[in-house]
DNA sequence: GCAGAAAAAGAAACTAAGTTACAAATATTT
DNA sequence: AAATATTTGTAACTTAGTTTCTTTTTCTGC
């Protein structure tokens, strides 16, 4: 049976234009599985051999310039990134973040019809969300 | 005639319960002038004498705890806050930042639904929202 | 498959935002 | 004005992210 996450993360490569390596492999294959957004250290931990945070923070930079990752949000002084593959053009999912246990949700299936202003000469190209609150574990 | 913004600083430390001290009331009033958010580095240019940078973090530390100011964004690993005078108790107005030119502006007028969702469990305090795209100056 | 060009990885040193610890100075309270 | 509580300044520290340079790997053309 066929490693379908490698295969996923060689097509994501070749169609950015972008050298297939070992990190990048790995670095895909991580955020493929990734549940939230995860930061620089959290995916370090997460690969299957020790790689220079140098080497992550430019395959995130990389897939960034081609428009397959996000920076979800910032939290504590750490950038949280995530696949770009179940955004919209214009919004990604919007994120809760509890401030009682700091945990921080993804809202997948929430649509937000994007904001209209009145500001004359300004046009919109993204809208983030962010959502504070309590979460179901601490109300 | 009067000090208004010294006395309006006065006040806000007074109902807050803070002490008076200098370089409180002189934050304050860099913060009650500012037409955007302010990094600390900014709020420290702008102060009429020379203050050390933990001075002003525990100032803008105190002020948030006592929900008179937020951290309005984050941009280049750098905190900008903003006094939260004008926020209502569940958002902010909104923040553009223009991609080309990397200005941010304040949507002050712009009043936005707050987000529902289906999400059981989940209580919304705040939301914030970040608009991308680009100015009049750039367009 | 192999040589050469182009791009990426690794390592070490650096930058800068924000924090911590502690002694000295200033505000408030009585 | 003295006693007490809080704040300030200083220096040293932590850590996310960047820069520079050398070595290694990937791709391309033969």
């Amino acid at each position: 049976m066929s490693d379908t996450l490698n295969d996923q993360s060689l097509d994501i490569l070749k169609q950015a234009g972008l050298y297939k390596t070992q990190a990048r492999v790995a670095v895909l294959k991580v955020l493929l599985q990734a549940a939230k957004p995860m930061s620089q250290v959290q995916i370090a931990a997460a690969l299957p051999e020790p790689t220079d945070k140098v080497t992550i923070y430019r395959t995130l930079t990389a897939l960034m310039e081609a428009d397959l990752l996000h920076r979800a949000y910032i939290d504590e002084r750490a950038t949280f990134y995530e696949l770009a593959h179940h955004c919209s053009k214009s919004q990604c999912h919007p994120h809760f973040t509890c401030t009682a246990c700091g945990t921080t949700y993804c809202f997948k299936d929430l649509r937000l019809p994007m904001v209209l202003t009145g500001y004359k000469g300004f046009t919109i190209r993204r809208q983030k969300v962010r959502l504070e609150g309590i979460c179901p574990g601490c109300g």
